[in-house]
DNA sequence: CCAATTTGACCGAT
DNA sequence: ATCGGTCAAATTGG
């Protein structure tokens, strides 16, 4: 119990004076203009540690009459969280139900955070441009959609049960455009997937690329989706949420992925399931998969962090509570590089990293 | 042979 | 009842 805050708080410490050195960089980095590949992956860090820390705070938040809340809400007084009555009676209500939904049956995974990127092709090809999202997904599945001309494309991470990362994205080409692709994500990757500064991750395109190849018209050109890395917006995120409506959202990366090693996840949070890998029981999924003889890719380091949260369930707990809290704005429209100053953060903090992580 | 994709069925939400 | 999202068996590709 006193571990876990503590841990809280150092975590918390440590991803704010991270955002905080990143920020000083970036400011540097605008005055010198220069590469915006540096300027991305300064934001993106920034946005991770806002993102983890106020994960931190939220959860924390939400657990309500548990150890943590108190002090921590305490102690930050005019965080982001009250910077709207964000965190009020009603976030906290609407957790409170989710979990209780959850517990009583497997809700599974509801209303993850979720967020729409616009991604114009460039060149018919788009076979080139090594940007990717840095992930690799694995489709499962393809569905026609009323009033859409194309079909969408639903993929997950490839790691899912590998490193039980629950990202998935959603894949549509725009009706009137066929050079736009709608991609929506939901939930954030916790697979170590570092692709931060050099994202020439090695698989996914190849993945990609086969779809692409010549398979015709109901196989849209992924890998350009991934590749070009050209214009790519955030469009927009959360769309409906009737019930909450408060401006937060945790659309990106986070945890796994940025982390530097100093945030030493390794706390004693999981009672039960200490090992992760080995002894995870997601409720729902079947263990039918063939990916059960994956790589070891460093499973901790990073997955910890989610199963460090949720000590009792599964790592869909956590989500749920992110997304429940997250829910979104309806104007959110962040345009990824520019206009990030401290007071945004505030107040729109985390919208557009989704993809580098 | 293994792993990824395809595709119809299933299931939950509206 | 319908639609969107996911599952999983069959298929394809390397």
């Amino acid at each position: 119990m006193e571990k876990s805050w503590s841990w809280e708080q150092k975590t918390l410490v440590s991803e704010l004076v991270q955002g905080m050195e990143m920020a000083k960089q970036l400011k540097v980095q605008f005055s010198a203009k220069s590469s915006t590949e540096t300027t991305e992956t300064l934001l993106h860090g920034i946005l991770a540690s806002y993102e983890t820390a106020l994960m931190i705070l939220r959860w924390s938040g939400s657990m309500g009459q548990t150890q943590t809340a108190a002090g921590v809400t305490a102690g930050v007084p005019g965080s982001p969280i009250s910077v709207d009555g964000s965190f009020g009676s009603n976030e906290v209500d609407k957790v409170l139900k989710d979990h209780r939904d959850l517990n009583d049956v497997s809700k599974k995974r509801k209303i993850m955070p979720r967020w729409t990127d616009q991604v114009r092709v460039t060149s018919e090809t788009g076979l080139e441009g090594p940007h990717d999202d840095g992930y690799s997904w694995r489709k499962y599945g393809q569905k026609d959609i009323l009033g859409a001309k194309y079909p969408r494309s639903y993929y997950r991470c490839t790691f899912r049960l590998t490193q039980n990362c629950w990202a998935t994205k959603q894949v549509q080409r725009s009706d009137d455009d066929p050079k736009v692709f709608e991609i929506t994500y939901r939930g954030r990757h916790v697979c170590s997937h570092a692709t931060n500064l050099v994202p020439a991750p090695s698989s996914p395109e190849k993945q990609e690329q086969k779809q692409n190849n010549d398979h015709q018209q109901d196989q849209r050109p992924l890998d350009i989706l991934g590749n070009i890395g050209s214009s790519l917006r955030v469009v927009a995120e959360e769309l409906e949420n009737k019930e909450m409506s408060h401006p937060f959202s945790f659309p990106s990366t986070s945890f796994g992925c940025t982390r530097s090693a100093n945030s030493n996840f390794s706390l004693s949070t999981h009672d039960n399931n200490t090992s992760f890998l080995g002894s995870f029981s997601p409720p729902f999924l079947s263990p039918a998969t063939p990916e059960s003889n994956f790589h070891s890719v460093s499973p901790f380091q990073n997955s910890n962090f989610t199963g460090a949260l949720n000590g009792h369930r599964s790592e869909s707990d956590l989500t749920e509570i992110i997304s429940a809290n997250t829910s979104a704005t309806s104007s959110p429209i962040l345009d990824m590089d520019f206009s990030l100053d401290p007071a945004e953060i505030g107040h729109f903090p985390f919208n557009s990293s989704a993809f580098f992580c």
